[in-house]
DNA sequence: TTAAATGATAAACAGTGTTCATAAAAACAC
DNA sequence: GTGTTTTTATGAACACTGTTTATCATTTAA
């Protein structure tokens, strides 16, 4: 009897359609403007419905997110094809800005947001997959540049945490507005992107003068 | 009869003690759990009241917001002494870092909410005085490291924004606890006041490599 | 003293996340 | 097939939210 295993893919089926409504929602309206009675009108069901598939909205947060690392990593695949690790660094961080732009309110949720992190720490003992294998890819990638000869005094962790909290720096001032408000960029000057890009190239070229 | 100059002395005062009361629940409960409401029972008045001096709860965001910018121009001023400008620099880093991690629901509603940044959007002939000050110290500072031979290739404005993506990325991450989730923090190995400083002397310490 | 302007508020509107008793449907035991 | 239990769904309610409006008291102006 097979009941109870129909039961589960059921539920999952369910909890996969709420999802689903709900992404599109943030996607359509912006994270904060989503409430559940939108999604369950979404998916016409009642409200309550949707509290036996999840605890609350933060369950609901937190699964997105989930979500959302297995889409940055899909974004990160490619680039580990490139042999030369500073080329592939560079490509990261330009794949990184794309992502953040491309889904500014998945980015959000993904970065900016506290609500998932502190979900996250509810479940102390649960290690963080998701973001270790990104910010592993990023590691790897430095410790390869220093085997080449970047970077060589510094701590390969450290350095990571610095590359990280530039480009998220970065992307965070974009999707915040507060890039639009520097003067150069208010008197119509140049265009938001080629100002991310230009600060990326800025960032990249300081890496590229500590060769050996 | 100076019976208007006493409205309007009155009506700013009844603004100021508004602004103070809704700072301090911000203080105490974070800025996403303070409503109207609060504030209003706070001050002993009529949730209604406060639409009496304030068009709505953005304008009293921006309010807080421009007071923000005032405090965190107050930090910065004992660092025009540093004769040095890339000890000036340094310690401007650690200084942002500082007022991040002290008042950090207020670094928040500066930096990294978009509410106060679209707030302003909307009156676009006005300038954004409070912002262009603290970004102008950081660029000067940086043309003056120019003078003295670091970061000699570099365009200012460019440079500029890379350190401020750096810095802000670094307290952003560490306000919404994404770096108290990188591997080596959750073994306990450092702690996030550590982890901090370090990053910024590693950036530091690249730019330190800049020179001639 | 009367008329107009101002200040303050209770009540209401439309919305939010969430809970709970109730009703319908499916699964199980016999 | 009948009776019982478990699961699934929901309408209604609770305690909130930001905001508007009609009403009332007070202060200013004529």
């Amino acid at each position: 009897m097979g009941v109870r295993e129909r039961k589960a893919r059921d539920r999952q089926e369910m909890r996969d359609i709420i999802l689903k409504s709900a992404y599109h929602l943030f996607l359509e309206k912006g994270f904060a403007d989503v409430s559940i009675r939108n999604v369950a009108e979404a998916i016409e069901y009642s409200p309550a419905t949707i509290y036996l598939y999840f605890k609350d909205k933060n369950e609901i947060i937190h699964a997105l997110h989930s979500q959302g690392f297995g889409l940055l990593n899909k974004h990160f695949q490619p680039l580990y094809k490139i042999a030369d690790p500073f080329e592939r660094l560079r490509e990261m961080g330009k794949a990184y800005i794309r992502f953040a732009i491309k889904n500014a309110e998945m980015y959000k949720l993904l970065f900016v947001r506290s609500e998932p992190m502190d979900h996250l720490a509810g479940c102390e003992d649960k290690n963080w997959e998701e973001g270790d294998s990104a910010f592993n890819a990023l590691s790897q990638t430095i410790e390869q540049c220093k085997q080449k000869g970047y970077f060589k005094k510094f701590d390969t962790h450290q350095f990571s945490m610095m590359v990280w909290s530039f480009t998220h720096g970065l992307c965070a001032l974009r999707l915040s507005g507060h890039l639009g408000r520097v003067k150069e960029e208010r008197e119509g000057k140049r265009k938001l992107d080629q100002i991310m890009n230009e600060t990326l190239e800025t960032f990249i070229h300081t890496l590229e003068k500590l060769k050996q």
